[in-house]
DNA sequence: GCATAAGGTAAGTCATTACTTACCGTAACT
DNA sequence: AGTTACGGTAAGTAATGACTTACCTTATGC
């Protein structure tokens, strides 16, 4: 993930998080994938190439097909951003008494 | 959360980022955030209405000003939801070599 | 009461984006 | 080589969203 927002916009659309669920129970094709949705197949290529774009699938092409799945690495990168707001906010709700520079 | 993309697209915009992670910092009136932001004070409060409706901040009003800090179990849910995506994704690579129904 | 401070909301605008259909490239099979 | 399967990309459109200015409400101060 370049950048963190990059990363929480790919998951924020619902057709995409869709997408993003059912890689996580099992990787698929292009056309597997879609054939459940309501959107058509390139509309489901297009949010697969953001969903890469945001390190959260990689694919690897057996034959004229290609396999999506979940990247794991991604997930990790984006709990490790909401582990850090975690500590954040807990350490300023300890400091919560003072409120100075509000 | 209601839906989870809710959470995913409210902290997808870079300057909504940006405001969560001020306020993960130190909890904050509007008018003092908006101060070093690129964006009116107008534009922050719908920032803001956003991500309390996305559960991932909270307000209280003291005076005329309202404080705004990250609410925690908003954070949480979204790490959770992050983790069921890990165990999932993992149970599938272990079954990866099956492959069926691609 | 009147003035000031703080911030939410309305309305309008411009940019983004999610979607469609049409088209093109590539890999396997006969 | 021709055909079929698969999927990425282009181009255009309709909807969504981020932003602005203007306005209104509420709370504290004199």
């Amino acid at each position: 993930m370049t950048n963190a927002s990059v990363g929480f916009a790919a998951l924020g659309d619902p057709t995409r998080l869709q997408i993003f669920e059912r890689l996580a129970r099992r990787p698929s094709s292009v056309g597997k994938l879609s054939e459940r949705m309501a959107v058509t197949r390139p509309a489901v290529s297009q949010h697969l190439k953001i969903l890469k774009g945001a390190g959260l699938v990689s694919v690897n092409q057996v034959g004229t097909r290609r396999i999506y799945r979940v990247e794991q690495r991604g997930v990790e990168l984006m709990r490790k951003y909401l582990d850090r707001f975690w500590d954040q906010a807990l350490a300023a709700f300890k400091d919560a008494a003072e409120e100075r520079e509000i």
